[in-house]
DNA sequence: GCGACAG
DNA sequence: ATCTTGTCGC
């Protein structure tokens, strides 16, 4: 496969908005003004065959944390390439605006990979978020690559269970606004929160998500993404990129 | 005022 | 997110 690599070897240049926002209001005004450029909708004609999973680990007795992208064939699930930092953090955790904690060591981490992957699967939501701009639709606008967020819990909205069964789905809603979707991936199993970040559908972003997982509940993506950070912030694997 | 609140 | 032991099950 003919995967683009720039002669830098740097394969995306994002651009975090500056100044990086410090308060709850700057964070929240930022959200408000970029929430009107997520394109929710599948890109023509593009397919796909490398999908990166995000994912970041937190020390619990200092402000230290590893961010990790795992880039994984979508047909094999073979691991093609990652890349991993560690940093500190600089944004408190407030519910509505983790982007803003874990973002600048997230970009840090993509800006290592030399290749541009065709989706990014986020840990967290994208539509499904107060404003409608969580995670996923934010680093889907900076690095204009197509996202979707699986998250473990649900932050805004309400849902029926879907069915018992692997496959089975329900919608998330706002106020009678579908915000996202309520996914079974194992059955018998607690469902996943999928929601559109950018430029993809919520109906293909549900089919990616049974699509990546497997055999767990969670999706291959994240479940690589989720065990290299805990390994690089632990100090037993070194991180790939200078922090 | 009270409870909820992605990671 | 992270702190934590054992335990039930394939």
């Amino acid at each position: 496969m003919d995967l683009y690599v720039s002669e830098s070897g740097v394969a995306m240049e994002i651009q975090l908005a500056e100044p990086w926002p410090t308060t709850v209001a700057e964070a929240v005004a930022v959200q408000r003004r970029l929430r009107h450029r997520v394109r929710a909708g599948d890109d023509a004609g593009s397919p796909v065959r490398t999908v990166a999973g995000v994912d970041v680990a937190y020390a619990a007795d200092s402000d230290r944390l590893a961010a990790a992208v795992v880039v994984l064939d979508h047909t094999t699930l073979d691991v093609l390439e990652t890349s991993t930092v560690v940093t500190t953090a600089e944004f408190p955790y407030e519910p509505g605006l983790f982007a803003f904690r874990e973002l600048p060591t997230l970009v840090t981490a993509l800006r290592g990979l030399r290749t541009v992957p065709d989706l990014i699967v986020c840990d967290g939501h994208g539509l499904a978020h107060p404003r409608r701009f969580g995670l996923a639709c934010h680093l889907g606008i900076l690095a204009d690559v197509p996202t979707f967020g699986v998250a473990k819990n649900v932050h805004v909205g309400e849902f029926v269970p879907p069915a018992s069964q692997r496959g089975a789905t329900s919608p998330l809603t706002v106020g009678g606004e579908v915000v996202g979707a309520a996914v079974r991936t194992r059955s018998r199993v607690k469902p996943v929160f999928v929601s559109v970040g950018h430029r993809i559908s919520l109906d293909t972003a549900c089919a990616h998500t049974l699509t990546l997982s497997t055999h767990y509940r969670l999706p291959e993506t994240t479940r690589h993404a989720d065990h290299l950070s805990r390994e690089v912030l632990a100090g037993r694997i070194s991180p790939t990129v200078a922090g």
